[in-house]
DNA sequence: CTGAAAGCGCTTACAG
DNA sequence: CTGAAAGCGCTTACAG
């Protein structure tokens, strides 16, 4: 079948090819009657318009980039990648904007494929996630000045739109809940010490404990793997003064945590306390069911997807705050244990 | 930054943007002297080409789509796709292509979702995943003549690239070495009945039972999640003749079945033996660690875009069969119970 | 081996 | 409110 093409809509209407591009983007310039008309051929025709055609008269590309860097094996027991790119096509498709997907190395391979995305004018913008507090993507996205969303804190030296959640509150909230609990030795298994999100609930981790008037807590650094999660663990849970309570920064690694416990022979959560991270369907999915901080990643994609097509239409920067995290309590969490 | 386009090399250069566009190309029609010129040149502007202006002037749209129908919360846990995307990229990137990545409702949406992208020239070709027995997609890659890889058998009424592993000789494999333990009894978790490839190892399940002379076997069907999965395997362990083993369709299911047997106090592998079947990080990830049915998917996605990019390129299709995949022997399986 | 030119399907000033 | 025309950055027959 035969592409339709505005000229031969133009033909139909006995109009300009001018009108018709007028009349399609629903632009001044024709009347309300061959508007119309021309609306009705473009249907008959099945008419779409050539991307590519669009794209090299100056319009837009229609599509937005996303580069996540993280190996393929851990990307896969991940759950919240999925889940975002779920959120960020909802939008996306809605608008009828396509989601360029590239999956690398590291920052300096993400960067690479964004330049050349940029480049060959694939994408009008592009989405970053796990900001790093020193992050080398974004002196590039200064440079190149595409517009973009970080799914993170906004940075003031970058002109981005930001979408984050208070996930500082959302630690903080934890250790209230189990300090109510009885606890008072808990420990964090913290995810990449150069993720700015990772650095950030730390510091909110330290502070709650301060507040609670206790002494600063053991905090591990991992790469979000399973084997230095249940690595971490199995280091806080030999120590003398062990913890009685846990928080993850993800939920792969407490459920590492919970077969660790196992096998030492700690009783969770009669002896451990365990609290994951992001509650996707994998805290469900052992046994006991894991406590865990709720929040809505694909809500979180969609409004990432909904900022950054903000910016590319021209209006400015917005950043937007979800919802605080809250507590989904289950079965890893419980009083702590009384000590002889 | 201005872009750098072929008419600035072309004047650069002292030669035609014809010229230069086949020098690029490597294409005959220029002297080595010139185009080594031209290369040179090219890169020193740092130029990329657009792939607008290419796409519009009848070449390739340089992107593959691919729609994947599923849940967004599902999706997060199935550690597949993202296994699959990430060697889909690994080829892909190679070769400068791009992935659009669509995550839909159903097959309608994902039909609708191929068409708008072929229409809008977006795409050169397309991935096909989670085929169904009677598939509402293939007629429409049909209708659109659209190139197109099937992960999955061949289709003859349809000439597409195939990838696809010899799955039932692998659920043949896993009857063998349990058999061999000594179990008679095992029943099988299936995924969704309409998908080809859940058919034929239910059909390869049916048949290595017989082919062992034991008694047609129990299987149910799931739509693949954690509730389903446990579900059937309450149901089959609440049996009389409850079995000693259950092969599951993925590792979702077998992590669910675990927490059943854990419930219904059935102890695993002394009185079930639990086999999984993708042996993803999931199978680590739990005690005991599960038995498998372990195959490469990355390399299965990349052998999909490797044929997909070949027809796309003009070649005839060709279809791939992978490895079978090989049992990988953990701690969920083991000989089966003496029965009183 | 090389050059000049048309064309892909749109958008957008610029005249009327 | 409408039409004629240039231009986006390439590719590709077609002449030389």
């Amino acid at each position: 079948m035969k592409r339709a093409t505005i000229a031969e809509i133009a033909a139909r209407s006995g109009v300009s090819t001018g009108a018709v591009s007028y009349a399609l983007n629903g632009r001044p310039g024709v009347s309300e009657a061959t508007r119309k008309r021309i609306l009705q051929v473009a249907d008959e025709l099945g008419w779409r318009p050539s991307v590519a055609a669009r794209s090299l008269s100056g319009a837009r590309a229609s599509a937005v980039g996303l580069a996540i860097a993280r190996s393929a094996d851990t990307l896969g027991v991940e759950p919240f990648y999925m889940r975002f790119i779920a959120g960020l096509e909802r939008e996306l498709s809605e608008q009828r904007i396509a989601l360029l997907l590239q999956v690398v190395e590291d920052h300096a391979a993400a960067i690479e494929a964004l330049r050349l995305a940029w480049a060959e004018r694939r994408i009008d913008g592009v989405v970053v996630t796990d900001l790093w507090a020193q992050d080398s993507r974004i002196p590039v996205l200064r440079e190149l000045r595409i517009p973009a969303v970080l799914a993170g804190r906004p940075r003031p030296e970058l002109r981005a739109a930001a979408v984050w959640n208070d996930d500082a509150g959302a630690v903080s909230d934890a250790v209230d809940y189990l300090v109510a609990l009885g606890h008072r030795a808990i420990a964090r298994v913290a995810g990449l010490s150069t993720l700015e999100h990772a650095r950030a609930r730390v510091a909110a981790f330290r502070e709650a404990m301060a507040r609670h008037g206790l002494p600063d807590p053991p905090v591990t650094d991992t790469d979000y793997t399973a084997e230095q999660g249940g690595q971490a663990t199995r280091m806080l849970l030999s120590r003398r003064d062990r913890p009685t309570a846990i928080l993850y920064d993800n939920d792969v690694m407490a459920v590492a945590a919970l077969n660790v416990a196992q096998e030492m022979g700690i009783a969770v959560p009669g002896e451990l306390s365990i609290l994951a991270g992001d509650d996707s369907q994998l805290c469900l999915l052992v046994r006991p069911a894991l406590t865990a901080l709720s929040w809505d990643i694909q809500a979180f994609g969609r409004d990432a997807a909904r900022v950054l097509l903000e910016i590319v239409g021209g209006q400015p920067p917005r950043s937007v705050e979800v919802g605080t995290p809250t507590l989904t309590v289950r079965a890893s969490t419980g009083p702590a244990p009384v000590r002889g």
